[in-house]
DNA sequence: TAGATTGTTAATCGATTAACAATC
DNA sequence: TAGATTGTTAATCGATTAACAATC
């Protein structure tokens, strides 16, 4: 059953695959690309089958004819246009970050409530959040990232979804409900960074009691 | 057992706790907690259970008492020194977010190859990363974020560990090497969006296909 | 008390891994 | 051919959920 772990799984494969094409790799075996991601060769296989790709008995797989596969499975081969509500601390380093572009990821446009962000001028317009519904509308953009803060977050989903947004990446610290047939991912910085302290504190405990 | 998701799930239970007693609810039920982190109401009480956290039959938990044990078990008890590497989007955003601070986190340095980002006159000073090594062993700090480009990663993850960090958030879209003992948590900004754009075109297909 | 909720055990579900036949 | 690697099935492992006795 295809899951958000084994797609993520894919992405990593792929990410790993691209460095070894650059290094000249022409084959690459499951032990190989396991070690690469942290996984276990028999789950790369296992993987690969679920997506009915297949590699040569004994030859490991063809490192182009690979990545190809999952670039098209992963959506890389169009052009996928994004945009960002909530032009904060967040919101600015994503619409910046120039790593997107090469990956086929096109942030289309920021949306904020403050008059004072709105710039549309930019090669990446900011924009007033009211016009929000119409953009998604007219551009037909179907993902957005939510960057606001939590008290705001429901109803920036709420209307993205209302416009016509069928995935959303929410970095608000809240469960957000949507409609069947809308995907939300979160990511929770603060929840990332307090999982490393709790580890480290109840690793540093272990030492200091034995 | 004690994993990363169980941790994950108490950082929900708190942030939502936090908002329940600003609501001025004065006990909670384990069905009422599930509902808004999205789990189930077993699963909260066998979370707790797992950390000796114990409520009333029927009278649920008393939301002041469970918050200052989450806190204490997380590590919100005292502030938790962190510095990060790499100045960049990522890293600058992390920097300026002063959500942190409320929460005990407090960004102690940033460090950055460029000089031209070099500046000790900030709150939060941002200084030439090969001061990094003395600067964590003088201040003991044990908690570190990666934001450099993957080429840089490993690199700075060796120093970092080298000089005493334990806990690692990467930004990095690769795998980091560690010693046993030192804790790894992995942010995939890339990833996690194509995940979304997986499943959304996935779901755009099914409907089509009907 | 009767009703509701906890705490925990057992059952279920799902994901990972081991193992090995097929085969290049 | 002999050796190595895939692809897949079965076994294992772990996490979630169901269920219910205890009890407030």
């Amino acid at each position: 059953m295809v899951n958000k772990k084994v797609v993520a799984r894919l992405s990593s494969y792929r990410t790993a695959l691209i460095r070894f094409h650059e290094l000249g790799f022409v084959k690459v075996f499951s032990d190989t690309l396991a070690e690469a991601v942290g996984a276990t060769s028999a789950q790369v296989r296992k993987d690969f089958s679920l997506f009915g790709i297949s590699g040569n008995k004994k030859g490991g797989y063809q490192t182009d004819v690979l990545i190809e596969k999952l670039q098209s499975l992963l959506g890389k081969d169009r052009v996928q246009p994004v945009l960002i509500v909530g032009i904060g601390n967040i919101g600015t380093a994503l619409l910046k970050y120039r790593g997107f572009e090469d990956e086929g990821i096109r942030i289309v446009a920021g949306f904020d409530l403050d008059p004072t962000k709105v710039n549309r001028k930019l090669k990446v317009p900011i924009l007033p959040a009211d016009e929000m519904p119409d953009f998604i509308r007219e551009q037909r953009v179907t993902i957005g990232i939510i960057a606001v803060p939590d008290a705001a977050a429901q109803a920036v989903c709420d209307t993205l979804v209302a416009a016509g947004i069928r995935g959303i990446l929410n970095f608000a610290p809240i469960v957000l409900r949507a409609e069947e047939g809308v995907v939300v991912n979160n990511v929770n910085l603060q929840n990332e960074l307090e999982n490393v302290i709790y580890f480290v504190n109840t690793l540093a405990k272990q030492i200091k009691g034995k």
